[in-house]
DNA sequence: TTCCGGTTTAACCAATTCGTCAACTATATC
DNA sequence: GATATAGTTGACGAATTGGTTAAACCGGAA
């Protein structure tokens, strides 16, 4: 691997664990196994290192999201399956890239104007064939299709998918902890992980199902 | 207020904007209205300031919604009842304190063992009208005997209490981004606060009650 | 008044850590 | 083989910042 790549992805862990002003550029540098001084050959600063990093990530998972979702295709389902199905492709992309996801969720906190930055880039960057379908937008048109469909009670749907994106999320910021208490090894998290998918989706779709709706697949 | 009160209240907002590792003492200090040398004085190191800001937070958490649950009773409620108001008064304790939240979310990323350290601190401190009822157990119980009574359908409990979690905390992680993209006033915020918590309320409910079971008051 | 403990401050120290640089290596190109 | 370019390094510079200290302040007790 390059020495560009592996500097990146020996940033993304440690800045996931430690956080951006946490994270010493020694620690990276010895992690990826190169002098301290290529950081800032490749990438001049730790500021801009953390950017290019976020910035990755970010794309990273609305990549997966995009990727994964046209592939598997919506086309033909009804509101209730196609939500079930783009909440868990969500889910995956985010558990696809456990330490990105950290950084964002940490930049969410304490970089917003970076995140808006980057959420700006991803969106200039977009071609034709993705008209800037930032994923929020998707879940909620069909949240709205649905309830417009009866399927679904008259909900809230902005804040649906806020309660969607907390549900997902918490397990990025509960890990830390959890493994400290529970220590699970990676045949119990990934256990977990399916249970944490299985509960949010379950919820959700008898949340919002209309009781006389038709139970979904 | 005592200088030590106010160096408290100061650091807990500068690490909730900043984080442990972005604070400086010396904007502590400031915003305090203090000198710097007085945050030694009275907590010898940032290590020792931000360990006790963590502590009070978690305390002052924890003993809001204990108060606010005995004072307005579960007694005479129904699991269904019940739950909403345990849920209701765990989402407003978090809300009353803002960036104590905030610092307890990000200690569970970046510093579990100090978590886990406050947390069997404040386990020990119980007293024998507290029989370290840790919050969690009590909304896990209710959720348990709705079950048993066929109120609730039966679902993964634990996994359940995460979704509540995340529900509510996500507004915390969120709210920069929020503020930055939206530019809520302190209005629009209250009512956005009151939407949030009605919207996790009502998808948990929907999505847990049997189908025949009667409707929540 | 004097003394004394707790409080407060400005100036200072020391360590960490970001960042730089000049020199060295490797590889490719002519 | 000479030369240029990209990559690499250890040692160093310098700024930031956590932490210290000695002296001053101040209210109350003796």
């Amino acid at each position: 691997m390059e020495s560009r790549e592996k500097i990146m992805t020996a940033a993304l862990e440690v800045f996931a664990e430690k956080g951006k002003h946490g994270a010493r550029m020694e620690e990276i540098a010895k992690s990826a196994g190169v002098n301290k001084a290529m950081l800032y050959y490749f990438f001049s600063s730790k500021e801009n290192l953390f950017k290019e990093v976020l910035v990755k990530a970010l794309h990273g998972v609305f990549n997966r999201i995009r990727r994964t979702l046209q592939q598997s295709g919506l086309t033909g389902l009804g509101p209730a399956e196609s939500v079930k199905l783009v909440v868990e492709k969500h889910f995956e992309a985010f558990v696809q890239d456990v330490p990105g996801t950290k950084i964002v969720l940490e930049a969410f906190v304490h970089e917003p104007s970076e995140i808006k930055r980057a959420l700006d880039q991803i969106c200039t960057e977009t071609t034709r064939d993705n008209p800037c379908q930032l994923e929020p937008q998707r879940m909620t048109e069909i949240l709205k299709a649905g309830i417009v469909q009866k399927i679904f009670r008259p909900i809230d749907v902005s804040q649906l998918f806020v309660s969607i994106l907390g549900m997902s999320l918490i397990y990025f910021s509960a890990r830390p902890i959890a493994q400290l208490f529970l220590g699970l090894n990676a045949k119990d998290e990934k256990k977990f992980l399916e249970q944490r998918q299985a509960s949010i989706t379950d919820l959700l779709l008898h949340g919002i199902l209309e009781k006389e709706a038709t139970k979904h697949a």
